[in-house]
DNA sequence: ATGTTTGACTATCTTTGACCTTTGACCAAA
DNA sequence: TTTGGTCAAAGGTCAAAGATAGTCAAACAT
């Protein structure tokens, strides 16, 4: 078994009932002798987005890093499965309104935030070349459903 | 946890239910047995007019720093303020933060409706040219204010 | 080939210290 | 009593040093 692999053990144990993990990288990596950037391997590897995991961190003095598991009910596997069309090439904004108004039936989110969302993603907002709008869109409409998973689970924590 | 969110803790305490809060820079610094110039590295990273704040102070001997905590202003003239400012140069996504964080101590958003707005503007979700981040964030936010201020007006008028 | 491990380089946030400006107290000369 | 000088006691600024974390490509292992 290689390092990486002990690493994600003992991170996964690490959470217990606990929706997040809180750790500071130059001392796990320390612990297991390894190069700091290893964390951020173990993290890209395994921490993922598709495996449910979201990483939020901070620099400087007192930085840390902080893994947060995101649950996995049914409308989660829903979300994901948009996340993962929308990774692909980038979304026109009309289908992209598509997608948030069918979560706004499942009350996934409020009117107010719909509207918020698709204010974000207009093609007004987005001052960018034409080609690129599509991908740019998809960018921040990923970013904003992997939050939404987030707090999904983490509203409590925090 | 760093000095300085210690600080920042301390001082946000000390204002109970006062508007403003006084001190004399260099107690504070040898209380918390740091620099004094790290007071004003507190105050301009944490106590900002996007969070709401002011600073006054005067020099000499005998002198002391206040901070006076605004609130209660029209919410839709800060709005506006902001929506001009934001036009202009674009943002960077810490004074971004701010200015949402500020906005929804307001109530203008709700804690979920202002992390999703984080999420659409972070630097991962922007797919630019590092230079045209901050203008790209600019306008989004831009979009995403105007939206926020139609509402407001539909509200009243329904 | 593919996945792992490392280290050099980068980005960001914090902490400190050297040097600068402003103010009030005190005092002497007019 | 007024005017202006001197000085020490604040606070302000800024850049360097320190403390973390992120990225990426090369070396390594399987």
């Amino acid at each position: 078994m290689n390092v990486s692999d002990i690493i994600e053990r003992f991170l996964l144990d690490a959470f217990g009932n606990e929706p997040t993990v809180n750790f500071n990288r130059n001392e796990l990596a320390a612990y297991f002798a390894v190069a700091p950037s290893q964390i951020n391997y173990v993290l890209g590897t395994r921490f993922t987005p598709e495996r449910g995991f979201v990483i939020e961190s901070r620099r400087g003095g007192g930085g840390s890093i902080k893994i947060i598991r995101i649950s996995g009910a049914d409308t989660d596997d829903v979300l994901m499965r948009y996340i993962e069309e929308t990774l692909t090439d980038g979304i026109e904004f009309t289908k992209a309104c598509q997608i948030i108004d069918r979560l706004c039936d499942e009350d996934v989110y409020t009117e107010t935030e719909a509207s918020l969302i698709k204010a974000a993603i207009t093609d007004k907002a987005l001052l960018a070349p034409t080609v690129a709008k599509g991908r740019l869109r998809g960018s921040i409409l990923k970013s904003v459903l992997l939050e939404t998973l987030k707090q999904k689970s983490d509203d409590v924590t925090e």
